[in-house]
DNA sequence: CCAACCAGTTTTAAATCAAAACCAATGGAG
DNA sequence: CTCCATTGGTTTTGATTTAAAACTGGTTGG
């Protein structure tokens, strides 16, 4: 590409988050990693992403706050990647995408997994935004405000 | 690049959604969508990206029945791209990719524009999945389910 | 101690991107 | 009606990124 035009003085919270986390690879590692997966190998075998685009993309996660690296809990002498606050808050994220290709991405005969409650068993409802008493709200009943 | 990997075949939502709108434009530009952008030099002036890329990612968008091109509503012959109702459905997306950056990647004393109920002026709250009974659920109470 | 494994880095070729030039159709001024 | 600026692209041309595979060096298991 030519160079990338850099987006660090948007003052748009949607394109910032893109410019972090907007590639193609960087939030599957974030949904690997919510699903407990949490070494090299194991992203990479899951991904079956090139070894070096994972490497790049680990460190810029890392850079970002939104994985760190610690001790592998396993006893051997290497490390694994653990989601911060910062990476766990991105769940919404993340399951706001699983629910619409839930709803549009797949055919209707088509098998899917769907997010589950552990506790009940249910099905997790499908994510909305809500107005400060809790009922949904639609992007025409919306504005972006910018603050002075 | 190499050859782009197709992630057709995946049977995980969260990877066919990246495959369709995972790229540095297409969020952008469903944003400025629902912000009320609708031609194609308004895209390209909000957006500052390359004409040809733009072009490129507004003909993908067509095809994967986010937007929908119509004869422009100010009389003119040209032509004017909107919200499908799957492109609508990705408000949730864009508004927790929109909170995540408000919250984590501006620093404190930097100004940034927030989403509103037009209804209220009040912030919209913080999107979260929630369990049948309307309780926030975090990433460690769910699980993901293959359907047979 | 040796072989296999893990976690990367380097190298190389191909694909994509960005910028600018180019082009056709439209619309407005006079 | 004519000229010219605007709109909405497409084409061309390098620069950059990506993917795949080969390579490296520490680790672990036998």
């Amino acid at each position: 590409m030519a160079r990338r035009k850099s987006t660090i003085d948007e003052t748009c919270p949607v394109a910032r988050s893109v410019d972090v986390i907007g590639d193609r690879w960087s939030l599957l590692i974030v949904r690997d990693a919510f699903d407990g997966v949490s070494r090299f190998g194991d992203f990479q075998r899951s991904l079956g992403v090139a070894r070096n685009i994972l490497s790049e993309r680990l460190r810029r996660l890392v850079e970002a706050d939104i994985l760190e690296t610690r001790p592998a809990s396993d006893g051997t002498a290497y490390q694994e990647y653990v989601l911060t606050a910062k990476g766990e808050s991105l769940f919404p994220v993340v399951v706001a995408l699983r629910q619409w290709g839930e709803q549009y991405l797949f055919s209707h005969s088509e098998q899917h997994s769907i997010l589950m409650d552990k506790a009940t068993g249910q099905p997790i409802p499908y994510m909305t935004p809500q107005s400060g008493d809790g009922s949904a709200v639609t992007s025409s009943e919306t504005v972006v405000k910018k603050l002075p």
